[in-house]
DNA sequence: TTGAAAGCGTTACCAG
DNA sequence: CTGGTAACGCTTTCAA
């Protein structure tokens, strides 16, 4: 593997000057460039990552903390990190993977050893357990969610309250005056995870507003529950009933419930819930659909960091971000079940 | 931070003692151990990654290239990676990600930067336009599934020719003597992954072994497509109807087809399907599930690597591992729909 | 069993 | 605008 070494002793110039031909950190004329850029790309000279982050002490490696719940959609995971991933390269960053069954340690080692610049987490609960780690951690950190004291952290997350308002301002609008909102997963619920509670308020926000009503039913993995809630939601509502139903899973056994009644979707009900585009034409949501864009979330979280990592003034930083969500309709491609 | 040069301060001995303690390249006298090893606590020494990967020329992370193809099952790539990247823990490395839309010059850069010490790339094609590129990198490679021409790499997969036999053995000893395979999604037929042909090269061995008879019926995101596929395959079948799906958004379209025909799976028609254990627990296929166990892929894909980079003898290496499949019944907690 | 010192390949400062 | 050189923090060889 040549060196930067090899690369100056073939231009003729200093290995310094090799340096700041490829940092650009001080001016170059015009024919050293030309000289120095020739060597490069005729010895495939790459810069040792090792000792570029040596010296510099700027790794450009983000650490990104993926959660390992099995009950999660592991396919809305992988949409966050597959985005995350290729934003970072975008700003000439890498990713590194760190499993939360490290936990706490983990996060202490990749910044300890000096592994990455900075860490976003993933699937932020309530009360973290490691948010007191990353405070006193010393590097930028990005939390892709809200936790409930975000003081002195930098949070971003879809608008999940805005997601909930337009759920039920949708509905009100399709001429809906009762509305059940069937629950996330109780895995989901148990792990308090701070989007559920906002998504809700959404709701009762929205419904207190437009004065609809809104009611709060049990999801579940099991057909029965849900089945039970449907019963619930069934008996009282006088006109055509109408689900909120945010939680993936939940959806896909709810629209088999309903069928198996008799029910056609987006006819005899209504049902909204969330998925992204792209899954949404593989398995579409009857009526509407919110988009909680999770892309979007990805890119800005990274962006976010990158900017932190370029400032990199160490004070702690506080910000919260969320980003809207916005709601697609969907009827007209509604192919009845 | 504190370095090593403050641990050999701090306990009295050479800096090399320092690094022979942690690495254990030579014997330490428990006295010195002791004191080393007190000094790294108390000041919470870490070793800096980068200056270590300098001096030793090795870093310690490994470059998992993930695919990006919207249309391929998120949920099931996450699980790879994440088992991947625990299982990397375990042998004390690190994983990069390597989005796929960089292409060839992503595996370029990340190796010739010496960013990471070897490479597992994911979801393989038949006529991959990496295999060139890797086989000219001069790190370990390992490859989660098999291009037409394996020779010089080392591959890994899951065993879909006994899966597919599994299924048609499985189906053929309820007594069904019609079977009928739904394609996966044309988006996977026409990348040409290998692991399609395996499967069903897999089926139709069974099916001559056993004489029972196998139909090849196109699959697709449409239910037009798949419905037409069920009326050939009934249309062709006397007795209970038998499928196989191999594809899980296919299967989702195709349970909700035959259910709106009144079929109830299990009872009036047999269907086989692929799942991971965790998503057929909320999503039961009927009759039976062919477990293809990513995870254990994975882990021996991690495994393999790991070993490769340990021997670095490096000169080029060539092997075929395929990971044994399961059928697992779950006739017993079938539930009918 | 241990210590001293020479790299590893960059970056960045100090001169010119 | 450019060159020389001292770090950066570790590993490893050579000596003792």
């Amino acid at each position: 593997m040549p060196t930067s070494k090899d690369v100056a002793q073939a231009a003729g110039v200093a290995q310094s000057t090799v340096s700041y031909v490829l940092s650009g950190k001080r001016p170059i004329s015009e024919k050293t460039r030309k000289k120095v850029e020739a060597a490069i790309d005729q010895l495939t000279y790459q810069p040792n990552a090792g000792a570029r982050a040596l010296a510099s002490r700027k790794t450009r490696v983000i650490g990104l903390v993926i959660p390992f719940i099995p009950e999660l959609e592991m396919g809305s995971i992988m949409e966050f990190v597959s985005v995350i991933a290729s934003t970072a390269r975008q700003y000439d960053h890498d990713i590194l993977l760190v499993t939360d069954d490290e936990g706490a340690a983990g996060l202490r080692r990749v910044v300890g050893q000096q592994i990455c610049d900075g860490l976003i987490l993933m699937q932020v609960e309530d009360e973290d357990e490691r948010l007191p780690v990353v405070r006193s951690l010393n590097v930028p950190v990005v939390l892709i969610g809200i936790p409930r004291d975000p003081s002195g952290l930098v949070c971003i997350d879809a608008d999940f309250e805005m997601a909930g308002e337009h759920c039920v301002r949708d509905l009100a609008a399709a001429g809906h005056s009762v509305i059940s909102v069937i629950d996330w997963q109780p895995a989901v619920m148990d792990r308090h995870v701070n989007y559920v509670d906002r998504f809700l308020h959404g709701t009762d926000v929205a419904a207190k507003a437009l004065g609809v009503t809104v009611l709060h039913l049990p999801g579940g993995t099991d057909r029965a529950t849900i089945s039970e809630s449907v019963d619930k939601a069934l008996a009282s509502t006088t006109g055509k009933p109408a689900f909120i139903a945010p939680d993936r899973t939940i959806q896909d056994i709810l629209r088999r419930i309903l069928s198996s009644r008799g029910l056609t979707l987006g006819l005899d009900v209504s049902v909204i819930g969330s998925a992204s585009p792209t899954l949404a034409e593989l398995q579409p949501i009857p009526l509407s659909t919110i988009d909680l864009r999770p892309a979007e979330v990805s890119r800005r979280a990274v962006k976010i960091m990158c900017q932190l990592l370029e400032a990199d003034s160490h004070g702690p930083h506080e910000s919260l971000e969320l980003v809207p969500t916005v709601i697609t309709h969907r009827s007209s491609t509604l192919r009845p079940q």
